[in-house]
DNA sequence: GATGAATGAGACTTCATTCAT
DNA sequence: TATGAATGAAGTCTCATTCAT
């Protein structure tokens, strides 16, 4: 299928040079379509990002949500969507930076806004899980959208920084590391639980 | 100066519509000069965008430091840092999207690699003032470029959402919320410290 | 029939469009027709447009030529003419547009040529009534041609101005206006022939 | 002055092509510029082209408006108007036909209705001298702007026949065959104005 | 110091046409 | 007969940069 072969080569061009830079001839040539084949398939650059970034993200949400099972304690919940953005944004670096970065840069207007809407979307997927363990009573009164926004945020720029300049880390140091701050931060907690002993 | 009002010009003009869809004819215009003035002043495009990042940080970099007195406990620290990282993405959100978002798109490589280091100096900055406390004993045992790392991205993160969709937070409550995740995360502790009663 | 659908639709869309901004996808489009289906019925977009006006000017001939007796006098064989033009020019005015208007642009040089043929013979057609009546001798010496081609301007200029600002001119209005400078021209005659007792 | 040159070349190319097969390539070509040059002086290829109808019916419209002196007779008057429209439609034949038949093409509707506007400005000024002339009791009762319409739109229909078949007639013919014809039509007239005797 | 006209590479997009099925 | 995916030439337009003044 041509329309896969686009659609592969969009995000591979679309993740080393970001939304600008990436040609549409670049696309063509890495796909080995004709430029118009582009054009035949999708509207045009834009709605090409969109449909990239609206499939990326629905692939990764119904992962997550396949692990998700109600019977997982809210600890092994926030493992795992740790462990499953880590396998995102490491794995797909340059995807999930053009996600999360690159989105309110300088697209057409009427894609910008429907992108936003799929981040939101996906912001409140990891609100309402949060959402459920606040309930049980597990988690302080904060408003979960909120948590997730900066959560994302925070897994993002650490797999930045550890993909950048982390060469001494190791992956499982970075999971534990996060789960370490989103669950307990960074503080000693008073009843001086010490470090490594989380479980 | 000219040479201040196309900075001043830059400025707005990159954080209003980011890098590759700000155009110099619409600093120079902006800024009420030539365009011939602006390549007088600066070698190009991306010099011009390096040297308004670098101002920026040192400029919020000098803020912080000044603020940030050795004899200060770590919470009025960390207290601080969040405050002056608020102000920074909420009154210049333009600015601070770019210097924290953009940077690793399209540009030019040589350019790009010096504003990479210029964020890795912020980020040192308040890796250091982390490593100060975890010296302290106050702070659990990781890697404090990482979680400097991790909090930009956090700050940054939660940031957008609160300007975005967050009209029903103040400022108060997203201040709040942010030191408590950093310091104590998102679980209730075992001794069962209640929410708001954190100082 | 397909080939009736496809010109139907494409007399609309070259009507709205004009040559050039109309599609031969818009033209598939409106016909519910795959695209190839336009090139198997007709060689291309050139040969698809001449049809349509050889066909257009063939009709309205056919037409007039049906109501011109010879036994009718030349004052109603003019009026007749005139009525069926704005027929043609009212009813069909993007047809006619394309037709009187369009034909010189930027059409395939061979084509073009058959176009042009086209729309001199129905200024021959014309200029053939007029001669008629020019050897009964109610007519002044002119080349008839010449004659029949500015009043198919004469027409069609008319039609255009009433279309698009003659709100507050009616049809017979206009048909009676044509009929008289035809004839007897915009001046009082010496005689001085009366407004609206030209019949 | 690079601007004159690529108006000056524009005129030629849209002449020569109509509007659609002028290419922005071929005016810069024919202009001696780099194509930057046409969108560093024009926005647009509409915007150049309305610019272009503007000045040259600024011209025609000036030009006439000076030999046209209240103290001349209507005759003389229409007689005026009719020569200097010719000289516009022989002359330039090019530049009137895309003025006068391709205004309602595939233009942005935008500039589009700013070209109709132009266009109707002028049989506006046509239509002031017919009115002047009613006013003196020596032209029949019609609508003035009806009739200048329909008066362009033969003018250039003549002239286009004129151009393309009229090898046989001169100039001197063709102008009081439209002298004749919008004045007295082209009836005998019953007092029995011979042919040719019309001053 | 400052200007602004001029440049040209390169971007996105359109669309008539072809061809294997 | 009919299809529709694919093509690629050609078009319009943008914009960082240069340079003579």
């Amino acid at each position: 299928m041509n329309k896969t072969k686009i659609m592969s080569a969009a995000i591979d061009v679309f993740s080393e040079n970001g939304y600008h830079r990436a040609s549409m001839d670049d696309i063509a040539l890495r796909a080995k379509v004709a430029k118009g084949t582009l054009y035949y398939h999708f509207p045009g650059k834009a709605q090409l990002f969109k449909t990239i970034v609206m499939d990326g993200l629905q692939v990764i949400t119904d992962r997550i949500r396949n692990e998700l099972r109600t019977d997982l304690s809210l600890e092994e919940q926030i493992r795992r969507i740790i462990r499953h953005n880590l396998d995102l944004f490491l794995d797909s670096s340059g995807f999930a930076h053009i996600v999360f970065n690159e989105l309110s840069n300088g697209i057409d207007q009427e894609v910008l806004e429907e992108l936003n809407e799929l981040k939101l979307g996906y912001i409140r997927f990891i609100a309402e899980v949060l959402e459920g363990s606040r309930e049980e009573g597990v988690m302080i009164n904060v408003n979960c959208s909120l948590a997730a926004a900066g959560i994302v945020g925070l897994l993002n720029s650490s797999c930045d920084y550890f993909l950048t300049y982390g060469s001494s880390i190791n992956r499982d140091d970075l999971e534990h590391f996060l789960y370490q701050i989103i669950t307990t931060g960074l503080f000693l907690t008073p009843g001086g639980k010490p470090d490594g002993m989380l479980n």
